[in-house]
DNA sequence: TTGTATGCCGAAAACGTTTTCGTGTTGAAA
DNA sequence: TTTCAACACGAAAACGTTTTCGGCATACAA
């Protein structure tokens, strides 16, 4: 076995100083061509590469950005994860991915563990029970020590950092007015618990749709659903009670389960009710009919958040106040589960 | 902005060395309870915590699982990385992750680099760029510098290290063999080009039970796939060629587009060909008809890989060079794109 | 011969810890 | 009064780097 070698071995073995290996390596005109050159062959010889937990330390920086997210099993989550990868590795960033599980615990200790030296930056997507219990001092703290975070998709007000974001409220107003345009008057929405941000803003939006296009906002036609495991029975007392022409699904899974449940009952998708989705999936994608859907563009909100968050670390500025949200453009893809939409 | 508080700072304020605030917050006896509770109070106060990459340092351990996988935006390799982090996490380690994108360079690049000095060990599947020239010397050098290694799913016979695997070939076999159990006679296969390792062995084994019940292979009935972008064709020509009853395809992928396809062809699913996948992803739940698969535990291979890394890191006796390979179950998961297998 | 520039190299500090060992003070026993 | 143990604390090394500064030759000019 041979373990890695250092600067001290090197020394050691060509009986140099410390100083004279390492300037040797970086190039350094101090050093003669001949010692020069016989360190350089040397650590060639050896495979030496510096160990970087010791340059991370000398500098303070390790080249490493946290990232946050409360699940990766999940296809939008884990495009964000491969749009950060893509654009750190290209720039010599590393990333560290932390779950939170939804768990406003698991979210604090994981921070804090990784706010101890080990990365450079955060980006991260708040799990559910941190919005719900409106507490964010862990991540005012870090931003605080000086460590820059960006927030993305599921952000908060309440808290000044960069933030990449899609406009959540006018995707959904757009899609609900295009079927709205199409004729479809009794829509229905299947939508989040309020205290999930980007939920209540797609509700936001299909409220405004409906509005602004002259239809008065009916109560029986729009569910909330806590639990997404068993959403199925709510989705079936929707469909059966109210005499839609079509449903607004604020995610893929709600969609996928309304046509699931549709054509259980008996309606043909979309000839009888359609439906649009919300985040460009794989379900969406393969589902029978494929769905119609607004797509959220998870590689560009990866990159875009770690182009931001690179920038800021690489900035010469440190305290650069000037907070900037990115917007991330939408659209709406056309798929079998509406008609073709005008 | 308040800056991270180090140990020197506190010595500094409370006019004592280093030493004492270091033994202090570690409750060392050396220390009188006066001077201990003062340190402790202080530090408290100001909220400090080890820098972890200066602990690294000098215990030269990082408490960090570097992940090496191909991609990240696959059910899959989303699963296993869940399953890492899970017991990584409940035994104090971080994961650091890297996508090889399926090539060889990227692969070796991420290595090298974690290699010096930023993670304990490595979980790592191929990249198939990796399995098709066959040169693992990457791997072999990480692990005779003494630094261990995990493979899952995608692994080689060529380098020694723990692994964690399904019986690929066996479980094709059974899938394969219920098919023929059911009455299947003509069965096609939608595979992969052969030096992806899983693909072959799910191969040799939809031969092998064709074989044991006295069916001859006919090649006609087998199309490999090189590019999963436009499989289509190949898929619709082995549709319209043969007179199948059944379909055996080895990924999720090839199973739902054999699905569209049939669908498009008018052959009805299960009714005119009966269509079994490998791997449960979302896909095959959501799909219609929902496929009928193997199951391939990811949560349970992340969880079995990170406890072996996690166990080796952590024995005494480094040097035990008695290698696992542990085989995770799979089993049938019932749907609807096969008759009810007996 | 003296002074100075230049080329080459090493010592040491710094990053933030932990830990070993040494040292000074106190109190009590001899 | 002397001796010694116990106690409380500090100095310093170590982990592996990079970089500043200082020093010692040698060579060259005055």
């Amino acid at each position: 076995m041979k373990r890695k070698v250092t600067l001290k071995q090197i020394a050691k073995e060509l009986d140099v100083s410390i100083s004279t290996v390492s300037k040797s390596l970086r190039d350094s005109s101090e050093i003669s061509e001949d010692t020069r050159l016989k360190v350089q062959a040397f650590a060639k010889l050896y495979n030496y590469k510096p160990n970087l937990i010791a340059l991370s330390l000398k500098n303070k920086k390790t080249k490493t950005i946290g990232i946050i997210i409360p699940e990766i099993v999940h296809h939008f989550f884990a495009t964000v994860i491969s749009g950060i990868e893509h654009v750190a590795n290209e720039k010599g960033y590393n990333v560290i991915v932390c779950l939170s599980d939804e768990s406003f615990d698991k979210e604090v200790i994981n921070m804090e563990m990784l706010a101890n030296g080990s990365i450079d930056g955060f980006i991260m997507s708040l799990s559910k029970e941190t919005q719900q219990r409106k507490d964010f001092h862990h991540i005012s703290e870090v931003i605080n020590q000086g460590m820059p975070v960006v927030m993305f998709d599921r952000v908060t007000n309440d808290v000044l950092c960069d933030k990449v974001i899609i406009d959540d409220n006018l995707a959904a107003y757009q899609a609900v007015e295009s079927l709205i345009n199409n004729g479809m008057k009794k829509i229905g929405l299947i939508t989040t618990v309020d205290y999930v941000s980007v939920g209540k803003l797609r509700t936001e939006g299909y409220v405004k749709a409906l509005l602004s296009n002259g239809i008065p906002i009916n109560n029986n036609l729009i569910i909330k659903i806590e639990d997404i495991d068993n959403c199925s029975s709510q989705i079936e007392e929707l469909i059966t009670n109210n005499d839609l022409d079509s449903i607004f699904a604020v995610n893929e899974l709600f969609a996928v389960t309304a046509i699931k449940t549709a054509k259980r009952l008996k309606f043909n998708v979309p000839e009888d009710i359609a439906i649009i989705g919300f985040t460009d999936g794989i379900i969406s994608n393969y589902s029978s009919p494929s769905i119609t859907t607004i797509s959220q563009n998870g590689i560009k909100m990866g990159n875009k958040a770690a182009q931001m968050l690179i920038e800021r670390l690489e900035s010469e500025d440190e305290e650069n106040e000037q907070y900037i949200t990115e917007v991330i453009e939408t659209h709406l893809v056309q798929r079998e589960s509406t008609p073709i939409l005008k």
